[in-house]
DNA sequence: TTTCAGTAGGCGAATGCATG
DNA sequence: CATGCATTCGCCTACTGAAA
């Protein structure tokens, strides 16, 4: 008997999002003020980015010399936009003795694609409320853009704050999704928007795009047997108000009757909101459960500390 | 074959910062 | 002043590839 789960995540605006500890809550006052202060090197965030362009001979160079470790992480930057350093350690540095090491390793390595000119560090909150620095974050530069894509359209800029909040909250998702995976051993297919984007047709046949933050494949083993699980994850951060949830939450299931996602999956995959905080689930069920028009059973709300309860199928 | 530079793994200590 | 935490720095050892 094949299970059928699906997933979309949203946060309330805390950086980064889904840490464990109190730390987590990272508010986007703190966050305006990191983007806006020096970083580490006395520069600030807008110079950061004013790299000397890649020349074709060192790109080619670089192209040659960089290990495969060093195009995981780029691939990862690509990926997700913006990474702190503790993401693209969980991402990338996995396998070392501990993970103190492991976190020494993953500066050392950034610092030098940073020399390379292959990243740029955004500025960052040093000190705070409890304390602590805030973790450095990572985006590509236009030269490592270029030397991973292949292309000139690329600009470092300088992010929104709700722009970094969203894109460092999908990646925590992400990496929630993968570690949730390893520990209940299944096998993980992970796309990223705009990848994970999907095209239909609405009523009137106009083309129309639903535009999840990750879509998931699980496949695996349980008490029934094999599961092939498909997810749309949406990441919030609890910034919308909740008629706009309930308004994707209507594209979703405008999707669903259209039946665009047969070619594509067999089954309609099912759509979690996931926030780190049970009151914002609390809210977005009751406004699902009052909207009568929406699917019964299509969408799912869950803390990211839960997370791992949907993906083995032990909550619906 | 030897030397050298670059990189990585590992360890310990210091720094920066706001709070209590 | 102690605390908590991310980060930086110095040092040692080992490996690899290029150059002498």
């Amino acid at each position: 008997m094949m299970r059928h789960t699906s997933l979309i995540l949203t946060a309330p605006l805390a950086y980064p999002f889904g840490y464990s500890d109190i730390r987590s809550i990272w508010p986007v006052s703190c966050l305006s003020a990191a983007l806006a202060v020096p970083n580490d090197r006395g520069h600030s965030a807008s110079e950061a980015h004013k790299v000397s362009r890649l020349g074709h001979r060192r790109a080619d160079h670089l192209r040659a010399t960089l290990s495969e470790r060093d195009w995981r992480i780029l691939q990862r930057l690509g990926e997700h936009g913006f990474l702190t350093t503790d993401q693209v350690q969980r991402f990338v540095f996995t396998d070392h003795a501990s993970p103190a090491t492991a976190t020494r390793s993953t500066r050392r390595t950034l610092s030098r694609l940073e020399r390379h000119q292959l990243i740029v560090r955004l500025a960052r909150q040093q000190g705070g409320p409890y304390g602590g620095s805030h973790p450095a974050s990572w985006q590509l530069s236009s030269g490592g853009a270029r030397l991973l894509r292949g292309t000139e359209k690329h600009r470092a800029t300088r992010p929104s704050v709700r722009w970094l909040a969203h894109c460092l909250a999908t990646a925590e998702t992400h990496l929630h999704v993968r570690e949730c995976a390893r520990s209940h051993r299944l096998s993980v297919d992970l796309t990223v928007e705009p990848d994970a984007w999907r095209h239909y047709l609405g009523h009137g046949g106009q083309r129309l795009t639903l535009k999840p933050d990750l879509l998931v494949r699980l496949r695996g083993e349980d008490t029934d047997g094999s599961f092939d699980d498909w997810w749309f994850i949406e990441v919030d951060l609890g910034t919308e108000s909740l008629p706009t949830v309930i308004n994707k939450c209507g594209q979703y299931a405008a999707y669903c009757a259209s039946g665009s996602w047969d070619d594509s999956f067999g089954v309609m995959p099912r759509v979690l909101w996931v926030t780190d905080k049970q009151r914002r689930v609390d809210q977005i069920r009751q406004s699902i459960a009052r909207k009568r028009s929406l699917a019964d059973g299509l969408f799912s709300t869950s803390t990211l500390a839960n997370l791992s309860d949907y993906l083995d199928g032990s909550a619906t």
